[in-house]
DNA sequence: CTATACTGCGAGATCGGTTTCTCGCGGCGA
DNA sequence: TCGCCGCGAGAAACCGATCTCGCAGTATAG
């Protein structure tokens, strides 16, 4: 039965072409491919019968034949949160000017799925793009070398494969200095996810300051990562008596500063306010929010450089680490005496 | 030459588990797929083995026999815009609970390009959405029937293939009865790309206020769809006289409410101002921005649901329309007098 | 003038599955 | 006891490409 297309149409393979030219299926290849020699005559003749049947080769058998897709996945944990959309971007963008698409999978946010998808995923690609990633330890250690090459995003600790990296602790401490240098003494940390790997990184970071500033104190309190989140955190951050918060993120930053504003909470009278990622939406805040830009689209593009370094030579882990710069706007000023 | 994967490792096949349970592959394909009647004896066998051997079919030589593939494609114009990311999500997550997988491409804005990014997409998946297409409506009839089943969002001219839209027109005329109610007579609309469909559609709208108000003035300004857009367009918005501005989506109503909040032109008082999209930052700004709820993910189900209907029967264009809602918060308000 | 190299192309294997066709074998009715 | 029916499983075709191998035919060297 010939295969036909929704149309109705058969589709036409390189059996017709060949036919329809009177040479065989290889030297049809051979054309389209451009490799071996052809005699011009015959490849002319060969060109025009595919271009009177509009013939075009048919990705999936070339994919069966040459084992290899052309396609790289990308597993995330939720395609809505606006930084794995950034990362998606970059990886987009850097894989389509090789020639290459991005089949995307989103794991829900479940740690348990995510092994079978990440396999499901490699199967029917040439690579995987693992961010950030839910799952435990053990559970990437077993995965990642059944589906080489891959890049994990955003996991601190070593894996068998490329990593990329947000220093998130970096950032912290650049966000911490800044509050410090200001004369803030008494700063809170609104925590993001428990066991996110942001999370543990930012947790480090503060550390870092603490033991950095023995007269710092650094108070945290749970909140998450959303805007609603910050929202909720209001009370808890007033009645905290920090001079200056730290939001898990932008998100959180803005909803409190929203929250702030309605209860006549002044920043960065009052309070100073700071955030992490640098959305596009911080400077429009007023005050403008200050917080710490991450390039998430180089990361994207760095995980995809990380990919066809893979493809090239089959070296083992690499590593990319970015650091985060402290952007200051607004939201955060000098700490009230006394 | 037997296939292997990144590990070196040869990759199991059909045939491996054949041999090893001494079978046919017929009957090992049998035993995965469940359908004819094997001995149970003989299934068991086979079962063991492909647990032993951790043999999985290969999805790309699935979809070469079968002639299916289980992955839908999407292309958008622009990856990194919250809109089309929204509506992604919303295929995603549709898509995924039906099995299939999502193969995403963005177009980079081109309209020259994307007839054949959509063309080439098809061959490798079963069915495309194309999302807000730059292309004209001729290349876009052109393309819609090589490539069916297929939906087109975000296209108001009939197309033959599924359609699914945002009935912007809808929305603005909404935004406009509730700036009339509240007194304003000299309406601006900060217009958006000029070939966009959004755009077109915001003109029929704004045409349709025009006629229904006599007395109502709308004058409209070149802009864009982005927050710098919004704010270049400040001194214009100014000098304009309107008491009202609509932006032609968020973003630039924000980056205008920046701008004006800089320049001490008070919102509402002296001016109001709104937007279009409701993205989850139009309630963060102060005051929050009036605007107009747009459901993107439920616009990306429905584009699944329309797909997943044309492959259940071969039924040619349905038709869904998104009616937008007013969302009113406190950046517009009454009309100066005079 | 023959032996050798090279060029251009076709036959056929291969990738890893699914599916049709056929055949052997056992049970059952006449 | 013979023949028919049906079940279970293998052989082989097929999906649509790539690629190796070898065979003609021609050019070149000895």
């Amino acid at each position: 039965m010939a295969r036909r297309n929704a149309n109705g149409r058969a589709a036409v393979t390189i059996s017709h072409v060949a036919e329809a030219s009177g040479v065989s299926r290889a030297t049809v290849s051979r054309v389209v491919n451009g490799n071996a020699s052809v005699k011009p005559e015959i490849a002319e003749r060969v060109r025009s019968e595919i271009a009177r049947l509009g013939y075009e080769p048919s990705p999936v058998a070339q994919s069966l034949s040459l084992g290899r897709t052309s396609t790289v996945g990308m597993v995330v944990p939720d395609l809505g949160n606006p930084t794995f959309q950034s990362i998606l971007h970059g990886v987009n963008q850097a894989a389509a000017s090789a020639g290459y698409r991005v089949l995307v999978a989103d794991s829900g946010e479940s740690d348990v799925d995510e092994p079978a998808i990440v396999e499901d995923l490699r199967r029917r690609t040439d690579a995987v793009i693992v961010c950030s990633p839910r799952m435990s330890a053990e559970s990437l250690n077993a995965v990642i070398p059944r589906v080489v090459p891959a890049v994990v995003v955003n996991r601190d600790e070593p894996v068998p494969a490329a990593r990329v990296v947000v220093d998130y602790a970096a950032g912290i401490v650049a966000l911490g200095r800044h509050l410090v240098d200001l004369g803030h003494r008494r700063i809170l940390h609104l925590d993001g996810p428990p066991g996110s790997n942001a999370q543990a990184a930012r947790a480090v970071g503060l550390a870092t300051l603490a033991h950095t500033y023995p007269d710092l104190v650094v108070l945290r309190e749970p909140c998450g990562a959303t805007i609603a989140a910050g929202e909720a955190a209001f009370e808890r951050a007033r009645a905290s008596g920090a001079t200056a918060v730290i939001g898990f993120n932008d998100l959180v930053a803005l909803g409190l500063m929203g929250r702030a504003a309605e209860h006549g909470w002044r920043v960065p009278d009052d309070v100073s306010i700071a955030g992490f990622d640098d959305i596009p939406f911080a400077h429009l805040s007023r005050p403008g929010l200050t917080t710490v830009h991450v390039a998430l689209e180089s990361v994207g593009e760095a995980a995809w450089g990380a990919l066809s370094h893979q493809f090239a030579e089959a070296v083992g882990a690499d590593f990319r680490s970015f650091t985060p710069v402290l952007v200051v706007r607004g939201s955060t000023g000098p700490a009230l005496p006394g």
